[in-house]
RNA sequence: GCUGGGGUGGCGGAAUGGCAGACGCUCUAGCCUUAGGAGCUAGUGGGAGAAAUCCCGUGGGAGUUCAAGUCUCCCCCCCAGCACCA
């Protein structure tokens, strides 16, 4: 990289004002005692080889512009730094290296707080803390038996997902879609016994908590989604036909979301999983359904899921009777059924779910249509029937009519058809209209240009002064309606012409003849409705019919969540051992006794991974044997770690007091700190950490360890912002495509200012940029015109420009920053520069000195130096935010918009105290704006505040 | 497919319904300089014109409004999350 031109040594300068502050322990606030706390988290970074991501320069110093903001607004800001240093991604890089973890650890670490420390943040370094230290994790695991105690940590043989190439298993939330979201490799399952979390539990108020919490929607949208809450019913199938068993004696469950559907479940589907259970049981199946099994079991994951996939299924010679029926349905065994969710098992209503569907039409299973589309009704509010109204279908022919009206002006209209030969006859009904009422402008729109729609349509540019208010005609010369529709002696389109209300007439009157063509084309309808077919339910509507069908059939209603347990444990070396123990005499998992913690990890060699279920620690005995915390028998230890994203799930908590040995966390502090004030980080977090924070900080909070937040039920964090991605030349920066960014490089240039403000400047916090070498350049230039300015600045007053300059950028900064839209704050800093700059101005230091601290959040160090040199003896950052006159944030003139029919016509500048008279005035009397009148009487004029006025001729 | 978020110059991005493109980068011309990879000045959405000035422009189509990047409806495209969850 080339040298660039610099006003000042900013390297000195950095190195100066960072000793400073270290020295004057300007950023340690007073835990204990805090005015008024203010608590500025930061997602801590796992500290890779490579050193800091540019990403990661860019939010770390986006946050610490915001807590250097809110310090300067008078609040204690505490903003802790530490490492997320276990995990397999350190791992995994220690094996590649051939370099113990702990060693690799050791050394990243040095680099990392090096390149954290040059950025220039204002951290809290006395509370810094890594989760491999013995100090931090003895509490991971400390944290770990507590939920165990309280039934929340569980041990459960399941089939969960392995990832072959990290060798071990993974959560739910580590698989993204169907790969390991580490590596990328595909997941594929496996029945294994492991150690859960109860977060299900907590299903229903981790979806409720997030209405309390201020966060980036994009997480709270994804969160829902994850959470997958579901509102249904429970309904039980009794079974017949059961070789050796009696009819009525074993039953099933299913759970659906639709029991308004119930009267047209014409067969069962069993998941194999579930079909799995039924043999172990002792259900003697057909073998071809033994195989099925056999086979949907072994497969993959991925395979199964495969979307478009065919289905496959067995019938399994089991019937049930459907309890709304009393019909006898039969029971088949297909793998579309998930085994994990509901109750494994479904009731099948091809007639109107998809899926369903595809499945009867393959097995020629039996379809009963029980929900009508409530069609033709008329949207209630006056912009929808501006557009289209109502898709009126006709059920022999499977047609639409397609109506549509507006205002005044006609709008848009449709006109129905079913069949690409329809648009000559389309092309008649144009012409007759256009005969009819002379409109010309009528457009033809070809139905390939209206994808997923079956009609054809017109839009209408009519004149103004047309009165007609509604529009209604049919489609005629189709003898396949004809016999629905009138038509003339000639046997053309007969087009009527009817008023809004009585178009709305008409569609009532139609709506008898609504129905099913979908069917017959192989669509279903899958939306609420109108029951038919559904005996006494006929007529009700689907939202009515759903309780009043499950109370019939005693049926059960249920909420269901999609949100499985997390599966914590890993079979790998570079975490914190599960402090559990299995004891052989007493036949039980115990904890670990707390006095005992932590389990140290020990420094073993051969710390790969083994590929087997085992994880490496399996290798040593001396890890492993040990005796029993309850009876002191001969006992053996658990020997997978826990997953890494559970030391960073309280982390927040150890910050506020890191060398505490009694406690996880001083109590009286987390009432004071939490919940987290602001929390900064990664979208990529959303269903992993960010839920996980949440769930173990409910836990502790009912668990009586913590107690803050009471009104949300513990809820960790008050405000969370999601960063957005940074990239080089428009691509994601990747070591592959060779684009990565070194923020050292830049560091060493440019300076921490410039390339803070830089990234500060590439756009919002929250969305992401590109990253250009040649932006940078800018900031320097900026930086160095400020640094030159302290000569240009007298000890008076500043003249009224300069001083309504300075007003503004006050209020614009000050504004911008809160919403963490750095980009216009600086943008606002070099208007309020340029204006500084510009001949004649006087600008005293006082100015000067406000503008540096509107500068200060941003690039700390110069300002800090340009404050000294104005003679300043405090830091910058001890100062006081600036205050503003909001009288000298109006200017004095202002310009005035003159438009002409809502075109600009001229500008002409006026005094800010213009009444409307002489806004008038001053418009009309413009030879300019003479010319565009040419004589008019204006129609109205428009007065826009002290602004704008508009002649509407 | 579902749920969010987007689509504005050559680029990053600005715009309480009221001058679209702030601020910066890039580029062009000129100045300064032994030199320029520094700095300074001016210009920089497209089209027409010698110029004043005019026309067109915020993914596409309609609508509301005196006035739409902004509000409403339909469509297209991009990004993220979920995805056979009954």
């Amino acid at each position: 990289m080339k040298e660039f031109m610099k006003a000042y040594d900013f390297k000195k300068i950095e190195k100066k004002w960072r000793e400073r502050w270290l020295q004057d322990r300007l950023y340690e606030p007073d835990l204990d005692n805090p005015k008024k706390p203010f608590y500025n988290l930061m997602m801590f970074p796992y500290p890779s080889a490579e050193g800091l991501h540019i990403g990661g320069v860019r939010t770390f110093t986006g946050v610490d512009i915001y807590g250097r903001f809110k310090r300067m607004q008078g609040h204690d800001v505490f903003q802790p730094m530490g490492l997320d240093g276990f995990g397999i991604n350190s791992e995994n890089y220690a094996i590649k290296i051939g370099e113990h973890p702990k060693k690799l650890a050791l050394r990243t670490e040095e680099n990392f707080y090096r390149q954290l420390h040059e950025i220039g943040n204002a951290f809290a370094w006395d509370e810094k803390l890594e989760t491999y230290d013995p100090e931090y994790y003895r509490w991971t695991q400390w944290l770990f038996i507590q939920l165990f105690k309280a039934g929340l940590a569980y041990r459960k043989k399941a089939s969960v997902n392995w990832c072959p190439k990290c060798l071990t298993v993974l959560a739910n939330e580590q698989v993204i879609a169907g790969k390991c979201e580490r590596c990328g490799t595909e997941v594929i399952q496996k029945e294994l016994e492991q150690w859960f979390f109860k977060i299900t539990k907590y299903a229903g108020r981790l979806l409720d908590g997030l209405d309390h919490i201020d966060w980036d929607g994009r997480i709270t949208t994804a969160q829902r989604n994850w959470i997958g809450k579901s509102e249904g019913a429970l309904i039980t199938f009794p079974l017949t036909g059961i070789p050796g068993q009696e009819d009525g004696k074993h039953s099933v469950d299913v759970f659906t979301t639709r029991p308004d559907t119930l009267f047209g479940t014409t067969f069962l589907v069993i998941s194999p999983e579930t079909a799995k259970f039924w043999l172990d049981i002792g259900w003697q199946a057909p073998d071809e359904v033994r195989a099925y099994i056999t086979k949907s079991l072994g497969g993959k994951e991925e395979e199964r899921l495969a979307l478009g996939k065919e289905k496959t299924g067995v019938f399994s010679g089991i019937y049930a009777i459907n309890p709304a029926t009393d019909k006898q349905i039969p029971v088949w065994v297909a793998d579309y059924v998930l085994g994990g969710y509901g109750t494994g098992a479904i009731m099948a209503v091809p007639a109107h779910d998809e899926r369903d569907f595809e499945f009867a039409k393959k097995f020629e299973l039996p379809i009963a249509l029980v929900i009508e589309p409530e069609t033709g009704k008329i949207m209630p509010d006056e912009q929808h029937r501006r557009s289209i109204v109502a898709i009126v279908e006709d059920p022999k022919h499977k047609k639409f009519l397609t109506l549509n009206w507006g205002s005044k002006l006609g709008g848009t209209l449709f006109i129905g058809g079913g069949r690409e030969e329809g648009e000559d006859e389309v092309a008649t009904a144009l012409r007759e209209i256009q005969e009819e009422t002379g409109y010309t402008q009528l457009e033809f729109v070809a139905k390939s240009e209206l994808m997923h729609h079956h009609y054809f349509a017109f839009s209408k540019n009519v004149a103004r002064n047309i009165e007609v208010t509604s529009l209604y005609f049919r489609l005629k010369g189709d003898e396949r309606v004809e016999e629905n529709l009138q038509h003339d002696e000639k046997g053309n389109f007969t087009i009527e012409w009817l008023t809004k209300d009585e178009v709305l007439q008409k569609m009532e009157d139609e709506n008898h003849l609504l129905g099913f063509r979908r069917l017959v084309l192989g669509e279903i309808y899958s939306g609420d409705g109108i029951l038919t077919n559904s005996g006494e339910f006929d007529g009700m509507s689907s939202r009515e019919a759903k309780w009043k069908i499950t109370e019939k059939v005693k049926g059960k209603q249920q909420t269901n969540y999609r949100l499985r347990d997390w599966l914590i444990s890993r079979q790998r070396y570079w975490g914190p051992p599960i402090p559990m123990i299995w004891c052989d005499s007493c036949k039980e998992w115990i904890s670990e006794k707390e006095e005992n913690l932590p389990v140290l990890l020990p420094d073993v060699k051969e710390f790969r991974p083994t590929g087997t279920d085992k994880a490496p620690l399996a290798n040593f005995p001396e890890f492993y044997e040990t005796t029993c915390p309850k009876c002191g028998g001969k006992a053996r230890r658990e020997t997978d770690v826990s997953d890494t994203f559970l030391d960073s799930a309280w982390y927040y908590l150890r910050y506020l007091d890191p060398s505490n040995k009694k406690e996880f966390v001083s109590e009286s502090r987390a009432r004071t700190w939490a919940p987290v004030h602001s929390y900064i980080g990664g979208a990529e977090h959303s269903v992993l950490h960010l839920l996980y924070v949440r769930f173990v900080s409910m836990a502790l909070h009912d668990l009586g360890f913590v107690d803050f937040a009471k009104e949300s039920g513990g809820e960790p964090i008050k405000q969370f912002r999601a960063h957005g991605l940074i990239t080089k030349d428009g691509a994601k920066m990747s070591k592959s495509r060779g684009n990565v960014i070194n923020p050292d490089d830049y560091l060493r240039v440019y300076g921490a200012d410039a390339l803070r403000m830089y990234l500060a400047f590439m756009a919002p916090l929250t969305e992401g940029g590109d990253f250009q070498d040649t932006g940078i350049r800018g900031m320097v230039r900026f930086l160095s015109r400020v640094w030159d300015f302290k000569e240009c600045v007298i000890d008076g007053e500043s003249d009224e420009i300069a001083e309504r300059a300075i007003a503004k950028a006050i209020k614009k900064v000050s504004e911008d920053m809160e919403s963490l839209q750095f980009n216009t704050a600086i943008s606002a800093l070099m208007i309020c520069l340029n204006t500084f700059e510009e001949g004649g101005r006087i600008v005293g230091k006082k100015d000067l000195k406000d503008f540096l601290k509107l500068l200060a959040p941003l690039a700390p160090h110069v300002a800090d130096e340009l404050f000294e040199m104005l003679g300043e003896k405090d830091s910058i950052h001890k100062s006081m935010w600036p205050t503003y006159d909001e009288a000298l944030t109006h200017d004095v003139s202002v310009k005035l918009v003159i438009q002409v029919n809502g075109k600009m016509r001229e500008i002409i500048e006026v005094a800010a105290t213009i009444t409307e008279q002489e806004m008038k005035e001053r418009a009309l009397s413009s030879e300019q704006i003479k010319k565009y009148i040419n004589g008019q009487e204006p129609k109205n004029i428009i007065i826009v505040g002290n602004k704008l006025v508009n002649i509407v001729l």
